[in-house]
DNA sequence: TGAAATGTTGGGGCG
DNA sequence: ACGCCCCAACATTTC
């Protein structure tokens, strides 16, 4: 029998990038005819504005990442498996490859597109690559699966990650190159509406530029990572976190990179190996307990009295709750498109705890508005702010946001950075703020800066009671 | 990867 | 010299 020699589809999926990616190398070995595709899906990309938008700019770098090695991405739109029949039909793909992805929504639609493909007597075949390990491959002495972190890092932290595979020189082209949409017509910024044009040039998009990041952060920011990690004002993270979420970067490349930084003395190395080990614990969770993404982690918050989406969270999401760290927090993240570590805690908490709001309407406006969307991340955090999930934070430890902002941006430099009411004379960024939001919003940056929403004792005592009252 | 209330301790001022 | 009070600093408990 000969070996296959029809094309092989590369179905690209959340793993934008050459190097470091499991998918590509198998191909490549392969020897076979190439056809990298990108399939806008109606049915799961059902995506949030701003993740959207960011999943454009990434595409586009693909694109042109994959022209230059003689490659071509085909874009097409419609259900998956549809699309990918037709494609296989036109180009005469005996086998369609793609990097996994363990959200509940993907898996299934993936299991039933392997299995239709099967069926229909094409090869499928999907490749790890989006985590340092799979998600089943770790687990307990008894044989179930981690529900704290640091049992689960002390099990990780010593397994081998696999070495990342060098990015392929050229990928054989098909004898001619199926029809493709055009990226800009798909309009993925759309939804973004006022706020694309102020986000877009803030992101740092690609695997080139992720790579450099990776670099210039193991040379230097590591050094101060474990106190600098922790003060928003600083550029003291690897903001990497838009890069992973696309996978324009290969976590197993972060890893060993970071691995190396350590090995030669860099002091916040393993601290940082330690925050790739809290995104692997989120796809661990995600996967063993797939109610993670919708429901409460633990059942007994669904007799918690939540407050559904209301007035406060509305000034919550408009931030203007009149508390400078919570509402700095929420202008970060529609200037930027991301939201530092530190504050996304005391936005969650702010929302949760002293507005007493259903953690879901946090998730999903996070969903919306984050550029570093990450489904299993997303949702580990807010249960981990709202006490309802694994490993949480107990639901009595509620965040000061005055006492965060003393610990964490003492100098205020922060809070006056996005919040423009609070800074003598606003800045670039404070004064997007205004640019990016609505303008039915009717919000401008020469009036008053509000009152609190709620005084941070009132809601604390309200949240304790509540938290009270369920124990009763 | 809290915060606030409450408890304990020990030094210094003072009669 | 001694007890008493005050209070800061720290520790423990509670939510």
């Amino acid at each position: 029998m000969t070996a296959d020699d029809r094309p092989l589809i590369l179905w690209f999926r959340r793993d934008l990038r050459l190097g470091d990616n499991p998918m590509l190398a198998a191909a490549a070995d392969s020897g076979r005819p190439v056809v990298p595709v990108f399939v806008l899906d109606p049915d799961t990309e059902a995506l949030g504005a701003a993740h959207r938008m960011r999943l454009g700019q990434g595409l586009a770098v693909l694109a042109r990442a994959l022209a230059a090695i003689g490659s071509r991405l085909t874009f097409r739109r419609g259900p998956a498996l549809e699309s990918l029949r037709v494609l296989a039909a036109e180009t005469g793909a005996g086998a369609v490859h793609w990097g996994r992805l363990y959200d509940p929504a993907t898996v299934a639609r993936d299991t039933a597109v392997k299995a239709a493909l099967h069926e229909g007597g094409l090869e499928a075949e999907s490749h790890p690559g989006h985590l340092l390990r799979e998600p089943w491959s770790v687990a307990t002495g008894q044989g179930g699966f981690y529900r704290v972190f640091t049992p689960y890092w002390r099990a990780i932290r010593g397994l081998g990650v696999p070495d990342p595979a060098p990015a392929p020189g050229a990928l054989r082209p098909p004898a001619a190159w199926p029809a493709s949409d055009r990226l800009e017509d798909w309009r993925l910024d759309a939804a973004m509406n006022r706020g694309a044009g102020i986000v877009a040039p803030r992101q740092r998009v690609g695997e080139a530029e992720a790579r450099a990041r990776v670099r210039g952060f193991l040379d230097a920011a590591v050094e101060a990572y474990v106190r600098g990690r922790d003060r928003p004002a600083e550029d003291g993270t690897s903001r990497l976190s838009q890069n992973l979420a696309l996978g324009e970067i290969g976590v197993r490349e972060v890893w060993h990179a970071a691995a190396q930084a350590m090995d030669r003395g860099a002091a916040g190395a393993e601290t940082f190996l330690k925050e790739l080990g809290w995104r692997e614990f989120a796809y661990h969770l995600m996967h063993h307990t797939p109610h993670i993404v919708t429901d409460h982690w633990r059942r007994e918050f669904d007799r918690f009295p939540w407050r559904g989406d209301n007035e406060d969270a509305e000034r919550w999401r408009r931030g203007m709750t009149g508390e400078p760290f919570v509402d700095a927090a929420i202008r970060e993240m529609y200037v930027t498109g991301t939201m530092h570590n530190r504050a996304r805690m005391i936005a969650a908490s702010y929302l949760t705890k002293h507005l007493l709001t259903d953690w879901r309407v946090g998730q999903r406006h996070f969903a919306d508005c984050l550029t570093d969307w990450d489904p299993a991340s997303n949702a580990m955090g807010w249960q981990w702010a709202a006490g309802s999930g694994p490993d949480a934070s107990p639901f009595f430890r509620v965040f000061n946001p005055e006492t965060q902002a003393e610990r964490f941006d003492a100098d205020g430099r922060y809070r006056r950075r996005f919040v423009a009411e609070l800074a003598g004379t606003p800045g670039r960024d404070a004064l997007d703020f205004f640019a990016a939001v609505p303008r039915s919003w009717g919000l401008r940056a020469d009036q008053p800066y509000p009152a609190p929403v709620v005084g941070l004792a009132e809601g604390r005592d309200r949240a304790l009671r509540a938290f009270g009252a369920r124990n009763a």
